[in-house]
DNA sequence: GCCAACGTTGGC
DNA sequence: GCCAACGTTGGC
């Protein structure tokens, strides 16, 4: 089993959303970078991942997901009404890549990004880095163990 | 709202 | 294949 984050802004598809859908999975799709797409293929089903919040009041780890399905054709890349439509993605070779994810844990409070950059285990990382767009990334061991440590 | 950091696009 | 221009992400 792998560790992983994703990010998101609450508006868009937050642990909110996450949790009015209980154990019901969501489609993680709109990923439209490379590197990112590349993680999503690494994925397996009942891999563990990070949610985390971005663009919004307060940033940070909202609680954990679990991959239910493996990578699959992104369906808003066909979607001509989809702002993540992408006429250029031929149909026998996809471009794009969704996953879908459930909610495994909502934590009781956010572990702030303020928090994650004092964490050793966080330095270097592409999460804190300053500029760093990477929307999708692996997770160490020790990364995970630390933000659990906070919530309990 | 600002702007740094990147990724992508397109001219050459 | 280079690189300038441009667009977007996302923290601050």
């Amino acid at each position: 089993m792998a560790y992983w984050l994703v990010k998101s802004e609450p508006e868009e598809c937050g642990i909110e959303d996450f949790v009015k859908k209980g154990r019901e999975p969501i489609c993680w799709d709109g990923i439209r970078n490379y590197q990112a797409r590349n993680f999503l293929r690494a994925m397996s089903v009942g891999d563990a991942v990070f949610l985390y919040h971005s663009s919004c009041r307060v940033i940070g780890i909202a609680g954990t997901l679990e991959v239910t399905r493996k990578a699959y054709p992104d369906p808003l890349q066909f979607d001509s009404e989809s702002r993540y439509f992408d006429p250029a993605s031929p149909h026998d070779e996809p471009r794009w890549t969704a996953i879908d994810l459930r909610l495994v844990r909502s934590f009781p409070r956010i572990v702030e990004r303020s928090e994650l950059q004092l964490m050793h285990s966080f330095s270097n990382s592409a999460l804190t880095r300053r500029g760093s767009r990477l929307s999708v990334m692996p997770v160490t061991e020790d990364q995970w163990r630390d933000v659990l440590s906070l919530v309990g």
